[in-house]
DNA sequence: TCCTTGAATCGATAACTGTCGATATAAGGA
DNA sequence: TCCTTATATCGACAGTTATCGATTCAAGGA
């Protein structure tokens, strides 16, 4: 193991998302509904989905947990919902040293966003 | 009135969730975090998910409400479910005769696709 | 070794959500 | 007018969730 160990989401939730047809294409299966309606889930709660965005634009990539505690909710709240938002597959961390940096899972912007395709 | 009246989301969600930068681009603002949210959070339910999957990829592009009561729950939870997503701006319905059809809210999916739209 | 700091976990609580059966409403047909 | 059919609403209940303060854990630094 090398110093900086990564902390895995569970599942690639990517993976199995971007395996779907596009909503407006056909039904979705039971099984692909379920994985994809946790990452929306993750998603829809308005203090969580601005952490995301804060991650997913930050110039680096990646983002510090300090440099996001001015959400307007305490700590463990914050330490809360960056644990859904990686438990779904939206996010991957990265211990350094006392710091634990909090990154969007590669590939999993690309999947939702051709989940929600327009028809042909 | 005409014979077939509209029911109307409440707001134009799409045009909310329109006027915002991508995840990706820069962090949301509190309002508009609120609104896509609550979009996120409607498809975040697999039930829900399906329901929605299964009238935005129907021919017509609506469907009969008759025609989405089998999904495994009774028909007044399905009747509960088109409620938010037609809350959450995601449906509009319309009635004609006995029946209601539901839609997908024009232009909703576009722009729930671009907010997740990928760093440039 | 002790202290400080960043982050996660614990336990509690109020609010919300998905689900159901029963009932109401509304439109059409006999 | 009465019955049937399609949806919606009501009331209840079990399960989940967002939030907090208090505590714990882990990694450095003095």
């Amino acid at each position: 193991m090398s110093k900086s160990s990564v902390i895995e989401a569970p599942r690639t939730a990517a993976q199995a998302v971007g395996c779907c047809p596009p909503l407006s294409g056909a039904v979705l299966e039971v099984s692909q509904a379920v994985t994809a309606a946790a990452m929306f889930k993750a998603l829809g709660d308005p203090v969580r989905l601005r952490i995301f965005s804060m991650i997913a634009s930050s110039p680096g990539g990646e983002l510090c947990v300090c440099d996001v505690l001015d959400v307007g909710v305490s700590q463990p709240t914050v330490s809360h919902h960056l644990k859904k938002l990686r438990e779904a597959g939206l996010l991957t961390s990265r211990k350094e040293g006392t710091w634990v940096h909090y990154a969007v899972s590669p590939g999993v912007l690309g999947a939702l966003a051709s989940l929600l395709q327009l028809p042909a």
